[in-house]
DNA sequence: CTGAAAGCGCTTACAG
DNA sequence: CTGAAAGCGCTTACAG
């Protein structure tokens, strides 16, 4: 049926073995074989059959992405910024989702195994399964996010220091009823999150009445009915930090069935980016994760991982940004952050163009410039990497 | 290294073939064999090896999946729905992403190739590219949501038939001077979609003036660029079509840096439904995809192509859902829509359980009970389907 | 630089 | 019901 490398050797007068190096860069061969053989498989429309290469070398050049949730935006940020970094190293990635259920999960695992990825990036969900362990003892394989206790590297965040910054921020607006909707504490980020804002409240004098704490999954139901709870006690948050953006999402939706005014009643923060919360009004205030970096390292690290080198764990730095939900004084209905510089004078990637450059629409492509962000919010952290937004603007 | 077949057959004490034939459930085995030889698979932990396995059949039970923009919602959802329709048909699906780029397109459908997929889905983009052309024809292939003339089965929305009510809608409302952000004319959807615009707009008497018309990429960039150039026209549009969500949220972005409001100084609408449009004030009418039933049929298309049977091609109808993005009034600031029942009484599968209905947080699945929707916005045409929203909350 | 040969792990007619 | 054998398409020491 398809071509095969038999048929190329024919056809270049050949062996089949000559037609493999000829056909491998790395191998050595006649250049004047090389090319009779290219020209060959390229008549002959040759793919290469990858199920017997692996077979034979035992490599497949691809790595597993094992995800919890490709409808959230953050993990699908996450599998673009892999995507892109393994298909750079020459690695194709193979996603999978767990759709927040371990049984998925598990058998997810099972066919990664079965087809033999050189590793595995894991997004782990719940405690580490018996079937997560045992696949993870035979590949390869660094943790994305999460730490599920698995014992292999930990590509994640530095959510603490967020959060830190983010209460921080909270508290020198004036506000002191906090309430957090927390991701499931059956994650380290559900637990890593909820234990900086409690501590950080605790070292400004204020606690975490359990009323004020409610448990989430990281998904939208959970953050609609979160809301219904907290809107509906008798003395409200002042405040609410949502771990995600979905949960974030569930909140503002009942708030906004309410009536609730936000950031006037009651304000909001969430974790992560989206381009949404900017287009809203007002504007919701953020702890970003650099979900671009997070990535890069964390395919850095498998390929370490895989080549048996020691891996760079640190922390990646998140980024709080400041809008309005949380009652931030703005000088301007539409004007610019009244705490920082625009980002159009800011230092860095952005700022470059006329904020008309218009879309270069030939084939279907934008090359449209940078567009100066008139309302950004301020950034405050150590991080530099690009804001969601300038980001969809840069590479849209 | 890893446990082979071998090793199974050796501690069950029976031939390689015997196993194999213990392990498949379609073979023929004695039951007492079949329990030996399932024990000491499991009791080594073998998973078997996938690449002898489809070398051997010349079958992978895997399905590519190749988007244009994994960023984009709308891909994203349909990813999930063909996810979740392969794994009930036992087969796993291998997701490429071209982030928007022939040359990514090109680069991924030879891994695919490679991988010998048993079939194909593809939602392609810009024209068929030689690679694209060479891929489809050796491989069983379904494509989803644009038609790139390969002369492969087409799984689609009715888009023509969605935009059509959208327009009456619009001009029911006493809306004239009518915009549209076009999806790229390289791609069906975007000509589709433009062309039934126009079509109807003309049936109403109104011309759409090339000033009111602006191709973009279906990028958020592309939105931006299109909404500068509308809302900096000396006659501005009264309304904004955008023809997918992402171009939307340009346009809504532009808007508020200028501080036009939404559905009063311009109306706004779009294709594609998601979470976000309904907590934006006001909440964004839209005409919605299927993708649900979109990612279903495309399964089922492609797996009758491979058992080469005929497929079913019919269109799959949007939905419009009308909110206030467009100047719709509205009795009050949180309530219903006016123009038709809310959810809550309407028949179908909502309004079954108490708006408070508290999420069940064990294990982080969250299985909260369909809520209520104060501000669902009435739906108007054929279809059925639940809308993005309670799709969420649902499934949660 | 090139060819003949072995073998990766599996499945499946073919006998028995 | 079971075993011995062949072979899927490829790569790679081993000779030459």
């Amino acid at each position: 049926m398809a071509v095969t490398l038999r048929d190329v050797a024919l056809a270049a007068g050949v062996s089949p073995a000559t037609a493999s190096r000829a056909l491998d860069p790395d191998a050595s061969a006649a250049p004047r074989t090389r090319d009779i053989v290219r020209q060959a498989a390229e008549d002959l429309g040759y793919a290469g059959n990858s199920a017997a290469r692996s077979l034979r070398t035992s490599r497949t050049d691809t790595i597993g992405l094992l995800l919890p949730d490709v409808r959230n935006a953050f993990f699908t940020d996450l599998a673009y910024a892999v995507d892109k970094a393994a298909a750079e190293a020459g690695r194709t990635v193979m996603i999978g989702n767990a759709d927040e259920d371990c049984h998925a999960q598990d058998r997810y695992l099972n066919t990664l195994a079965k087809h033999q990825v050189d590793g595995l990036l894991v997004v782990p969900q719940g405690g580490a399964s018996v079937t997560l362990r045992k696949v993870v003892a035979a590949n390869p394989t660094v943790s994305i996010d999460r730490d599920a206790g698995l014992g292999v590297p930990v590509i994640a965040s530095d959510s603490a220091g967020g959060m830190g910054e983010l209460v921080d921020h909270i508290v020198a607006l004036g506000h002191r009823r906090i309430a957090i909707v927390a991701g499931p504490q059956s994650t380290s980020t559900g637990r890593e999150r909820l234990r900086a804002v409690a501590v950080r409240l605790s070292q400004h004098g204020i606690g975490l009445g359990s009323e004020y704490l409610v448990e989430g999954d990281f998904q939208l139901a959970s953050g609609i009915a979160a809301a219904q709870q907290l809107l509906g006690l008798s003395t409200p948050p002042e405040a609410i930090i949502a771990a995600d953006a979905l949960m974030a999402l569930g909140v503002l939706t009942v708030m906004r069935r309410r009536g609730v005014r936000i950031g006037e009643d009651v304000g909001i923060a969430a974790v992560d980016d989206t381009p949404w919360f900017e287009v809203l009004d007002p504007a919701v205030t953020v702890v970003a994760q650099d979900t671009a970096q997070l990535g890069e390292k964390a395919v850095a690290a498998l390929l370490d991982r895989i080549a048996g080198e020691d891996v760079d764990t640190t922390p990646i730095p998140t980024r709080l940004v400041i809008r309005r939900s949380l009652g931030e004084t703005a000088p301007s209905p539409s004007g610019e952050s009244p705490l920082g510089s625009p980002i159009d004078s800011a230092p860095g990637s952005l700022g470059e163009s006329p904020p008309d450059a218009p879309t270069d629409q030939r084939n279907g492509r934008a090359t449209t410039q940078p567009i100066r962000l008139r309302n950004p919010g301020r950034t405050v952290g150590e991080s530099t990497f690009t804001t969601h937004n300038s980001e969809e603007t840069t590479h849209g």
